[in-house]
DNA sequence: AGCACGCCGACT
DNA sequence: GTCGGCGTGCTC
């Protein structure tokens, strides 16, 4: 009876209580992977791409694990597997620690990852026109224009073989009828042309040879390789990581490449560089491909097909197959750090991504970032040195000019020494630029009389000019007091001066100084989205301005070839402000204009205004010693505990109305955990305060290295419960300060 | 993210 | 008396 029973419990048991269970994530804002079944025809595996009911709708989601199990609960079914290679292990733990390091929801940066949706079937079909090879003999010129046309292009559309040849789509019609064109069925999502690795590349220089021949090396013994490659403007950096590209895709069949560019350096010239070295355009990705040519490039990654694609930041959360080697390209520029949506550092996380696919890296720079330097100074990076310039090309002269002894009249920042400047180089038709790391009105404070300078309680910030509000607010912790009378240090009366004015207030004085030039302000606040920013740099390259005045936002590789003037009019705040990076822009900015004057063979000069020549990071910049200059800025960051040797986070906070900002505030202030060497500052206003007429606060918080402030913040941002209308984010590391 | 459920104002 | 505003909460 016993033995009778046992067979038919454990067939009972099999069936009922053990079942294959699929935990699916999805591309929404849930905390968690939910858990369905999987029935009998279909067969899933971590990675799958699937389609499941959720709530009311279908949705498309990743198999994050398959577990056996008994479900304590009615569970729905996978409905359908795409057909797509499943998401390598190394994406989804990509995914994973990106949405823990970022304080985001695992399904916030799976969302990242699946943003063509049309790439997980099948392409679509489309019928194109080929050649037949048939002449017939009654031949036109119009139809003489296509048959020249399908030549160049291969099979296309009836639409695009007209629009190639000029001539109206009845002409193929014609074609077709007379039977020199064939109709075909074809995909629209083609593959991308496959790179030729053994292409011979241009000469190079030894030096060149000796850096490619190290990264060839390091990609051939494979594994994580990350490389600095260091190389001035005009050093042939390119090319020597081309010659990595190269070795990968020689090195394995199914290797595949990732170049990360900034969004504003994705242009042809650059896309046709690539072209002359592998012979096949890359594919491309970034935020300005239509619907059709973003699924093509994503299924041709996903499928592993795709073997060189170049992408702005957001082009490091496609899911390739078999990545291995990867390049930041400018990887100091500041467009890497995605601010709305999930916040991250696609340069930082690219480095990550490399390590969890196992895989090379070279970042690449005329003008590393100091936390880059600082990791390779510490050997966790190999750093390789291009030193050489062909041509004639010169550093600028750069010179400081002591505000002291040479100070503007009242309500004027440009010195006289900078103006006779503006004045020649104007004479002389040539461009200038004045670089200031400020926008708006937010001057630092100083007393004419002693020197000093207002800083906040406790801290090292500087206090910056309220206009509207006549107060000196801390744009560290959000302290503010009114703008006193007199000095608070040396008691001097009216001696509280405003300096580094916002640019518009420059562009101003440019204008009486220079009532015939073409004078433009270029900051975030003139040149919102990348459309007016590249009609602003496309009419300064054409010297269709005369003098620009502009923010930060000018340090980004702009070619200005008949610029040989540049002005930074406020080097103080510049070099010492509130914004933690604004020094390395200084560096940045003037080593770009040594590198374009160069090019265009003029010498350009740098005229630096400073109340502190004697500062030693002055001294280094006036010097063109940029690893000196990046010393003391290393120096002073680890003095004071700064990233990279403290670690930072902000917490924003965005509310419909002021009222509730604050209230969110106050709230948030309470709930802050306690974190062993954690020091949390604010609220303050965000850096920018109004954003689509939403009222924003932040936080900053600062803490040592050892600490994990993505965990901390977690924990924070679990504990605070806001009415639906505030919105809380995190963001590591920020870098908007101003 | 969607979408439904749920309580308070101007309309056929 | 209803249609509809979007605040809150749930989706395996």
């Amino acid at each position: 009876m016993l033995n009778d029973g046992f067979p038919e419990q454990i067939a009972e048991y099999n069936q009922s209580s053990m079942t294959i269970i699929a935990r699916i994530l999805f591309p929404l804002p849930l905390p968690e992977p939910f858990d369905y079944l999987v029935p009998d025809g279909i067969s899933v595996e971590p990675g799958s791409y699937v389609r499941a009911p959720l709530g009311p709708n279908e949705r498309i989601g990743v198999v994050w694990e398959v577990i056996e199990h008994a479900p304590d609960r009615e569970l729905k079914s996978v409905l359908e597997v795409f057909p797509v290679p499943p998401m390598a292990s190394a994406m989804r733990q990509f995914i994973t620690f990106c949405a823990r390091y970022n304080v985001a929801g695992p399904g916030k940066v799976l969302g990242m990852a699946l943003r063509a949706r049309g790439g997980l079937r099948a392409s679509p079909m489309q019928t194109a026109y080929a050649l037949t090879g048939h002449r017939t003999n009654r031949m036109t010129l119009a139809r003489e224009k296509v048959l020249d046309a399908a030549q160049a292009v291969g099979p296309v559309s009836a639409a695009e073989l007209a629009r190639a040849a000029g001539v109206s789509s009845s002409v193929i019609k014609g074609l077709v009828a007379a039977g020199s064109l064939c109709a075909q069925s074809q995909p629209t999502d083609l593959p991308f042309d496959g790179p030729d690795p053994y292409r011979n590349g241009p000469d190079l220089t030894v030096e060149q040879a000796e850096a490619g021949q190290a990264l060839r090396a390091a990609v051939k013994a494979g594994g994580y390789q990350p490389f600095l490659l260091d190389g001035i403007t005009g050093s042939g950096k390119t090319e020597v990581y081309f010659e990595a590209i190269a070795e990968a895709l020689a090195q394995d069949p199914d290797a595949q490449v990732l170049v990360l560019l900034p969004e504003i350096a994705l242009t042809q010239a650059v896309l046709e560089r690539f072209e002359a070295r592998f012979g096949a355009a890359p594919a491309p990705w970034h935020s300005g491909l239509s619907d059709v040519q973003r699924r093509r490039t994503w299924r041709e990654v996903a499928h592993g097909r795709a073997r060189i694609v170049t992408g702005a930041r957001s082009a490091l959360f496609l899911p390739f197959a078999k990545l291995a080697l990867i390049i930041v390209d400018e990887e100091h520029d500041t467009s890497y750090k995605q601010e709305d949506g999930v916040t991250y550092h696609a340069r930082d996380m690219a480095v990550m991504r490399a390590k969890q696919e196992n895989a090379a890296i070279v970042l690449a720079s005329a003008t590393p970032a100091l936390e880059t330097m600082v990791n390779a100074e510490a050997g966790r990076y190999r750093r390789l040195k291009l030193s050489a310039r062909p041509g004639t090309a010169k550093l600028p002269e750069i010179s400081l000019i002591d505000m002291r002894s040479n100070t503007p009249e009242r309500g004027h920042w440009l010195s006289p020494v900078l103006s006779k400047a503006l004045i020649a180089t104007h004479a002389e038709g040539e461009q200038s630029l004045l670089f200031l790391n400020r926008r708006g009105y937010a001057p630092l404070v100083i007393c004419k009389a002693c020197g000093e300078r207002l800083k906040s309680p406790g801290t090292e910030s500087w206090l910056t000019e309220h206009r509207y509000t006549g107060r000196l607010v801390c744009h560290l912790t959000g302290w503010s007091m009114p703008k006193p009378d007199k000095c608070p240090m040396c008691g001097a009366k009216d001696s509280l001066m405003g300096v580094g004015p916002g640019v518009e207030r420059v562009a101003e004085e440019v204008r009486v100084l220079l009532p015939d030039a073409r004078v433009e302000v270029f900051s975030s606040d003139t040149a919102k989205g990348g459309e007016a920013v590249r009609d602003l740099v496309t009419r300064m390259a054409a010297g269709e301005i005369d003098v620009m005045v502009g923010t930060q936002i000018v340090a980004k590789g702009h070619n200005f070839p008949n610029l040989t003037l540049v002005g930074v009019v406020d080097a103080d705040s510049g070099l010492q402000g509130g914004d933690l990076r604004a020094g390395e822009r200084t560096y940045q900015l003037l080593s770009q204009v040594a590198g374009r004057a160069g090019r265009a063979e003029r010498p350009g000069r740098a005229l630096v205004q400073t109340y502190q020549p004697d500062n030693l990071a002055m001294i280094a910049l006036a010097a063109g010693d940029r690893d000196g200059f990046l010393q003391i800025e290393r120096d002073v960051r680890e003095e004071l505990g700064l990233p990279p040797f403290g670690r930072m986070a902000a917490l924003i906070l965005s509310a419909p109305d002021a009222e509730a900002a604050k209230q969110a505030g106050l709230l948030a202030g309470k709930t802050a955990p306690h974190g062993e060497g954690v020091t949390v500052y604010g609220p303050a206003p965000a850096p920018i305060a109004m954003v689509r007429g939403r009222h924003r606060l932040r936080f900053l918080i600062t803490a040592p290295r050892e600490v994990d402030l993505s965990a901390y913040m977690t924990v924070w941002l679990g504990a605070l419960k806001l009415p639906a209308a505030t919105r809380v984010r995190a963001d590591i590391d920020p870098y908007s300060f101003l």
